[in-house]
DNA sequence: CAGTAAGCGAGACGGTACGTCAGGTCTTGGG
DNA sequence: CCCAAGACCTGACGTACCGTCTCGCTTACTG
């Protein structure tokens, strides 16, 4: 039997009531005034809160939406296990897609990737917190296609990910255009390797832009 | 005879030495104290201009910088043709990630970026003035490609330039690990289609993160 | 002829109309508020001009009141000449303790010297810019009566006014009390000398506190 | 017999030790920062003790100073009885002026009168508390005068302490020059009669300020 | 000798105001 | 009409303390 780990902090203990009623604030309010708009005064305006018990345990506005998505929007993706790895990342893809069409969420994470460029400190939290544990996912779909002799020389691990998270990402930040199905069907078409029975679409011409 | 399209304005002329001052400030000043730190009041003391001369001429500091980078910095990345599509992308891919290399460039693109997320006004001048010309550049290899015949039935044009930009940005963005060659190449690989006599290397373990 | 003493500085002029506004501001909110609930987010507010033209102007609430006092109540006390000390003495008591009667100059002068003890720059300022003044009126008068030969030996006429605005403050400050003629006329008593045919009232008991 | 007036009421007793503490760090704080720097918070800090146990026995900072003040200084000033009203006064006004020079104390005092002029309650408190006794002092003197028939006719007792306490409020509070025996002596001599032997000095010319 | 009623240090809480910063606008005098 | 300077109103920042409210504990009287 060993000691108890908590030490017993002598004080008031933290307001449960308060910590969701900030998270929901400031998620309703990134919606209704956007991030540019959303101020640490608002949240604590919308949720009764003092600014301060907002200071006390968030660094920025961008940690508390951090912890409001999490708490407020289901971000969980599956990790499939379908025998092949073009099938596994297929699933995941189309479950990651499908999150980034939620346009909601997605506003949301734009704006946190934005201020992940502007504050440094931020940024790292946002990677560890978020962006890696995607990254991780895959990870793992990427693992097991690998034990099964499954997976193309071409391209590595890591770069796997940086081409599905990358694209995806784009789409939402620089192009606009919601990612679909059919992006994630070319992206598994180019990475799973050589499909048994896969006839490719004939090369028609078709307009870019 | 028609008049003058420029229906010679009565007053000042618009001082070509303050523009300039302006630019090379927000240029300088941006590298000295990040994009959170940059001001309109700082860009005018540093450069010895008015506030409301910049108001006057950019609407948002982020548009001062987009000027400024196109003043200061050399951005151009020339579009080769060598004869095929995967020499041409290689060649795209290695001068486009090397620029995306450079530290002060990268440091206000990501700024910009940033800044495209939260204002939307700003976002639509971003991606027609930077974001569009760069896939316009792109789409000139995939053009003469599909000319050629040379051209993969999968990915769609589209989608190559939103693979391609995607996994850069995604590396700048998120990972914050310079794109390197290696990832030039893994890009070309899988984008390029069969190539004649271009060995897979050998599919040894490897680690990811 | 000289050059003009201004230079000629550039920018907007300081507004009459904001400064007026905030010294009306500060003097109705004090008198409705009171010294402690004086805020200089409230002058801000009632006066309708921004807090940084408050900051920029004057540096502490106490300093706008001390304008606005000037610029708001009339506090002339004419400096008599009727030929004798004792006389010249008794007019600018009876003067000085009618103002010392307005509930609302007293108000402000209360809130201003205990402000004065708490904060020594602006202790300093309201010593110079009232305290003093109200020092050198009375000493003409006392110098006036020592070219005369009119005034007593003892006290020296910086006790005297220690004694004469001593006396008047404390009433102020301490008891609480107005400070009315009759303690004028003692004053001139004691301080005024042998008054040539002034019976002094019969010594009865009478009761104080 | 009856009840004890304490009804020995069950629970914990007031702890003495923190009691002390507390005054002791409101002493020693409002030496080091000043009485606009002297928060609840940092006597907690300092004293060791809760912000509750504070506010639970005193309504405000500067009723723990009012207490600290009695507890740490001594502010006694014995009551001379000496056979004659000048003698007499002027043992009292040289005591007290002697505690008028005494630095910390009046620095205690003057931020005491200060916030008696803001907060009225505590205006009340200290009024009783302090001034009054000092009031009463003198007034066994004067009482003491009366019934020798000792006493001028002018001015009146009660005036006779307004002249006295606000000479040497006026000194600490408004000139900051410290109150000299000089200044004692001059009182008692215009207040203290027709004074056998005492001659008057010589009326030179005297500057004043 | 258990029960219970304070008092205690600690510290989180909702507030209010602080003094500062920068935004974007307006005014001035000069070119 | 442009420009530098700088005052203006606005709004949010992050901080400091306020006075109150739990907490878990200690202490001491009471039934």
């Amino acid at each position: 039997m060993n000691d108890q780990p908590i030490p017993a902090r002598p004080g008031r203990k933290r307001s449960e009531e308060s910590r969701l009623a900030i998270l929901t604030a400031a998620f309703q309010l990134v919606e209704e005034v956007g991030y540019a708009g959303l101020t640490i005064e608002g949240i604590a305006a919308r949720s009764g809160a003092g600014k301060q018990t907002i200071y006390r345990w968030w660094p920025s506005k961008a940690d508390v939406l951090l912890d409001a998505l999490a708490a407020k929007a289901n971000l969980h993706i599956p990790i499939p296990d379908e025998g092949s790895y073009a099938a596994d990342l297929r699933t995941f893809l189309t479950a990651s897609f499908k999150l980034g069409r939620d346009r909601r969420v997605m506003g949301v994470l734009r704006a946190l990737m934005a201020h992940a460029q502007i504050d440094e400190e931020f940024g790292e939290r946002f990677r560890n917190s978020f962006l890696q544990r995607r990254r991780d996912a895959l990870a793992i779909i990427v693992d097991r296609a690998q034990e099964r002799g499954d997976l193309p020389a071409v391209p590595s691990p890591g770069t796997i990910a940086d081409i599905v998270f990358g694209t995806l990402w784009y789409r939402v930040l620089a192009t606009r255009q919601p990612p679909d199905d059919r992006l994630a069907d070319e992206l598994v078409t180019i990475l799973g390797g050589p499909q048994p029975g896969t006839a490719p679409p004939t090369s028609t011409q078709r307009k870019h832009r």
